[in-house]
DNA sequence: TTTAAAGCGTGACATTAGTCACAAATTTAT
DNA sequence: ATAAATTTGTGACTAATGTCACGCTTTAAA
């Protein structure tokens, strides 16, 4: 049976069973408990985690205490603090479990040494920061053109499976809206 | 004299003279006259545009016919549609001069030759990306967390010089408020 | 199992932002 | 130089969203 990593960057690039064999020692396994942190605010983000099982959220907080979604994580996702990942700078984000979870993950260390040594990695990780940046771009003229209720459907289309996982309260904030208004916009 | 573009790429990768005559000659010249566009809704972006002179929008119309404003261009500044360029795609934005503009463009045939020819400019694109999706990730954030007050303050302390080149209704549309909203909040 | 905590919907009200209309100022095109 | 178009600010009103409060339900923890 195929590891689950391997049919994930296939999606991207070809690898041979010798090439994933090489890539593979360079991430490790990990195991969190609900409630359990991956990153907190002001650490810097070492890891990009790979999930092989749960659910995850990463957010922050603004002045007056409010919590923001920035991204939410489930199977077959990455998620880390991607600016304090790339730059190795202080991390403005928390990243929670919400569910128990399985973990794959690389250092920054070794994604760089991977980078070096393959350039097939190279270039699927560029690929996927290509990607990444067109998924925000497109969350940003949605943020633009697209009304809440608007953007509360199109994530209900886009991720039905979300809505069985996470409260609603946490669908607000990564929306932008307030609990409230979300619980309104059904009616 | 240092030609512009090299002085740009060295401020992510240190170039030697040959190395940047080899370059050089993937890019061609193009001037456009105010109102004049780069792209169009529904084209394919077929070059990556770097301004030497001048002052761009990039916009789209939701359904009832409002501009957003995706992205201004300036001086040193890159500038297509990201997505459309790099999946060679429709495009869903437009891009327009708002200035008489000096250009460089790479095709996106140039683009891959060189990346390809040259692990160097590999690199350079790759971290542009990164960079790029982190600037994406940090306006999400702002969306999100900051006021449109707040919003409207931090690009005024960022890019002073585009409120001199722009006026205050595409200011509005690219923060996401109305015309009137925005000049209100000086009030 | 029972106790506490969190989630969720909803009413009442406050706040913010959008829309429409108009006039003055500025810019642009011929 | 002049006319047309665009930009800008502002008042009046409307619509959308946030906030606070409450109670019922569901989930989680000891």
């Amino acid at each position: 049976m195929k590891h689950p990593l391997k049919q994930h960057i296939e999606e991207i690039i070809k690898l041979t069973d010798e090439e994933f064999d090489f890539i593979l020692p360079h991430f490790e396994t990990t195991t969190k408990r609900k409630h359990q942190y991956l990153l907190q605010e002001g650490e810097i983000a070492d890891k990009e985690y790979w999930i092989l099982k749960g659910c995850l959220k990463s957010y922050f907080f603004d002045e007056s205490g409010k919590e923001h979604i920035l991204q939410f994580g489930m199977e077959n996702w990455w998620i880390t603090d991607y600016e304090s990942f790339v730059k190795q700078s202080n991390s403005k984000i928390n990243i929670d479990c919400l569910e128990d979870c399985e973990l794959l993950y690389i250092t920054f260390e070794n994604r760089e040494k991977l980078t070096k040594e393959m350039h097939k990695m190279e270039r699927f990780w560029a690929k996927k920061s290509k990607f990444g940046r067109i998924a925000l771009q497109n969350r940003i003229l949605s943020l633009l053109k697209n009304s809440s209720k608007e953007r509360y459907e199109l994530l209900l289309e886009q991720y039905p499976k979300l809505f069985q996982r996470v409260s609603k309260k946490l669908i607000a904030s990564y929306l932008g809206v307030s609990r409230e208004t979300l619980s309104r916009l059904n009616s």
